[in-house]
DNA sequence: AAAAAAC
C-alpha cells in the first residue's frame, strides 16, 4: 500500500513524497479514503500513529477546488494545546507548500489583532484552541456558517480539560450539512455520547495502540526521599550519571514544581529550558523551538508536552513526579522509545508514590524494575525483590475523570519546617563530588549508543508484556555512605557536567 | 493529588 492509492491528488502526493515518507500508516491507510469521500469519520487513535497527516492529506486535496471568503474559513480544525494546534499548522504549511492555501492559527496568548487581519483575508484553513475561537465569535470577527469540513482532534482529552461545553458551542455555530471527523484516543461514554450528536453515519477507524510502553523503552524507578529537595538532588545525580543521555523531558505533577526543578537546574549549571501553562506563549513556543532544535537537552514540563507534541529523538524521560493517572504515565514515556529507537524512561518514587506505581505496572503489563544504587532496597544482589508482579489487568477505563476539577490549591505539608523556597540550601543540599563518585559507567553522552539486541523485530504491536530485562535496568551508580553525598560541589562548580549539558555563557532566560 | 484553555 502506497500513499498514491489513496486517492490523493497530485499536489499532495508530491509534497509526501518530498517529505520522504512513501508508506501511509494504518490510520492514514484507513481514513484518507474515507475523507475524501466526504464521509464522516470516527478515528480511534492515540497520537503517534500518523493521525494529523490523515486528516491534513485529505484536506489538502479537498481543499485545492473553491476558494475562501472574508471571514468565512472553509475548515476548521479544534485542538486542546495551543501547541498541538501549531503543529498542525506546520504541517499544513508543508504539505500544502504546492498550493496557495490560506492557513490561520487561532490560539490564547497571542495578538487578536493580526488574528482578526488575517480572517478579514480569507482562510482555508482555521487552527484553534477553543476558547480564542469563540472569542472571535463573539466579537463577531468570525462566521463559521461557510464550514465544509470540521475537525475534532483529541476529543477525549478535550474531555478532561472540561472544554465540551465549548466544543458544542460550536457545533451550534457550524452547518449542519458540514462534514464532520472526529479523533479520540479513548471512548468513556461521555465521548460516545457527543459522537451520535456531532457525527452523521460517521466510518470508524480504529487503531489503538495497546496501553502500554514501547518494547525499546528501558524503564526503571528509583526510590527516592519524599523531600522535594531531596528529589532535586537525586535528579541532578540521575542525569549526571544517565547513559547514553542526547536530551530528555522532566516530568513534574505541578506547574509550581516545573518551576521549582527548572530553577534548581539552572542554579546547576544545567542547560535546560521549561514548559508549562503558565507560561507566557512566546516563553512556551521557545523553550519547545529551542529543545527541537537541540539547543537545550533538557526540559522541564508539565502534562501540556506529554501527549501529542512531536518532539522527535528524546532519548530520556525522567518522572519527578510519578504521575497519579497511571495513563499519563503511557503518554510521558511515550514522547521516547518512539519509531523504534531505544530509550529510557526513569520515575523518582517515594513512599507516596507507591500505589501510583503498583496502576501504573498493572496498566502497562510489566513490572518497572528498580534500579541499582544507594537507594535501592536490594542493592547488592541486584534481584528486585518485588517482581515479578501479577500484572495481567488491562483495563482502560479513565472513569471519573470525566468532569474538570478546579480550584484545587496545593496543600503545603505543615509537620516540618518548610526548605526556604527557590533552592537556598546549598550547602547542605548534596550530591557526590566528582571524585568521590566512582565515576560509573558514564561514557560520554554524545557517544553512539551501543548496539541493543533488535527486541522490537518480531515483537507483536498488541500487549507487547514481557517484563523489563533486568540486564538493562540502568545501575545508578553504585552503594556509597550516604555521608559521603555531603559534600557537594557549590551550585557554581559545573566542572563535572558532561559539555553539552553545560549552560552557555549567555543563557537564554527559561520561564 | 493536576494540567490545560479567553480577555
Amino acid at each position: 500500500m502506497s500513499f498514491s492509492d489513496l486517492g490523493l491528488s497530485e499536489k499532495v502526493l508530491a509534497a509526501v513524497a518530498a517529505t520522504g515518507y512513501t508508506t501511509p500508516t494504518p490510520i492514514q491507510e484507513q481514513a484518507i479514503p474515507h475523507v475524501l469521500a466526504r464521509k464522516d469519520v470516527l478515528g480511534i487513535a492515540q497520537t503517534g500513529t500518523g493521525k494529523t497527516a490523515a486528516f491534513v492529506l485529505p484536506m489538502l486535496t479537498i481543499l485545492e477546488k473553491g476558494r475562501a471568503r472574508a471571514r468565512m474559513p472553509r475548515t476548521l480544525i479544534l485542538e486542546p494545546t495551543r501547541e498541538l494546534a501549531a503543529q498542525v499548522k506546520e504541517n499544513f504549511d508543508r504539505y500544502g507548500a504546492g498550493q496557495k492555501l490560506n492557513v490561520a492559527l487561532l490560539i490564547g496568548g497571542v495578538s487578536f489583532g493580526d488574528q482578526d487581519a488575517k480572517l478579514t483575508r480569507g482562510v482555508d484553513v482555521l487552527i484553534a484552541t477553543p476558547g480564542r475561537l469563540l472569542d472571535h465569535t463573539e466579537r463577531g470577527g468570525l462566521l463559521l456558517t461557510g464550514v465544509e469540513l470540521l475537525v475534532i482532534d483529541e476529543a477525549d482529552r478535550m474531555l478532561d480539560m472540561g472544554f465540551i461545553p465549548d466544543i458544542e458551542r460550536v457545533c451550534k455555530l457550524v452547518p449542519f450539512t458540514r462534514q464532520t471527523l472526529f479523533f479520540t484516543a479513548t471512548m468513556p461514554p461521555e465521548i460516545r455520547r457527543i459522537t451520535e450528536t456531532f457525527l452523521h453515519n460517521p466510518q470508524k477507524v480504529e487503531v489503538s495502540k495497546p496501553a502500554t510502553t514501547a518494547v525499546t523503552v528501558t524503564q526503571c524507578q528509583v526510590p527516592a526521599g519524599r523531600e522535594a529537595h531531596e528529589k532535586r538532588e537525586l535528579l541532578r545525580r540521575l542525569l549526571r550519571e544517565a547513559k547514553d543521555l542526547q536530551n530528555a523531558i522532566i516530568f513534574c505533577n505541578r506547574k509550581r514544581e516545573v518551576a521549582i526543578v527548572h530553577k534548581s537546574l539552572q542554579k546547576h549549571g544545567f542547560s535546560v529550558g521549561a514548559l508549562h501553562g503558565d507560561m507566557d506563549q512566546s516563553a512556551r513556543t521557545a523553550a519547545l523551538e529551542q529543545f527541537r532544535k537541540g539547543e537545550l537537552p533538557l526540559l522541564v514540563a508539565s502534562d501540556v508536552a506529554a501527549r501529542g507534541l512531536d518532539i522527535p529523538e528524546v532519548s530520556h524521560v525522567f518522572n519527578f513526579d510519578v504521575p497519579h493517572h497511571p495513563d499519563d504515565y503511557v503518554h510521558r514515556v511515550g514522547r521516547t522509545g518512539r519509531a523504534g529507537r531505544t530509550g529510557t524512561a526513569i520515575s523518582l518514587v517515594t513512599p507516596l508514590d507507591q500505589k501510583s506505581m503498583v496502576a501504573i505496572e498493572k496498566l502497562i503489563g510489566q513490572s518497572i524494575p528498580r534500579a541499582e544504587g544507594d537507594y535501592a532496597v536490594s542493592a547488592d544482589t541486584g534481584e528486585h525483590s518485588d517482581r515479578p508482579r501479577e500484572s495481567r489487568g488491562r483495563e482502560r477505563s479513565r472513569g471519573g475523570r470525566g468532569k474538570p476539577q478546579r480550584g484545587g490549591r496545593d496543600r503545603e505539608r505543615s509537620h516540618e519546617p518548610r526548605e526556604p523556597r527557590g533552592e537556598a540550601r546549598h550547602a547542605s543540599e548534596t550530591t557526590p563530588s566528582a571524585e568521590a563518585r566512582p565515576a560509573p559507567e558514564a561514557r560520554p553522552a554524545r557517544e553512539p549508543r551501543p548496539p541493543r539486541e533488535a527486541r522490537q523485530s518480531s515483537e507483536p504491536r498488541h500487549g507487547a508484556r514481557q517484563p523489563a530485562n533486568p540486564s538493562h535496568v540502568p545501575s545508578i551508580g553504585r552503594p556509597e555512605p550516604r555521608r559521603q553525598r555531603e559534600a557537594d560541589s557549590e551550585p557554581g562548580d559545573h566542572s563535572h557536567l558532561p559539555a553539552f549539558l553545560l549552560r552557555p555563557v549567555r543563557s537564554p532566560a527559561g520561564a
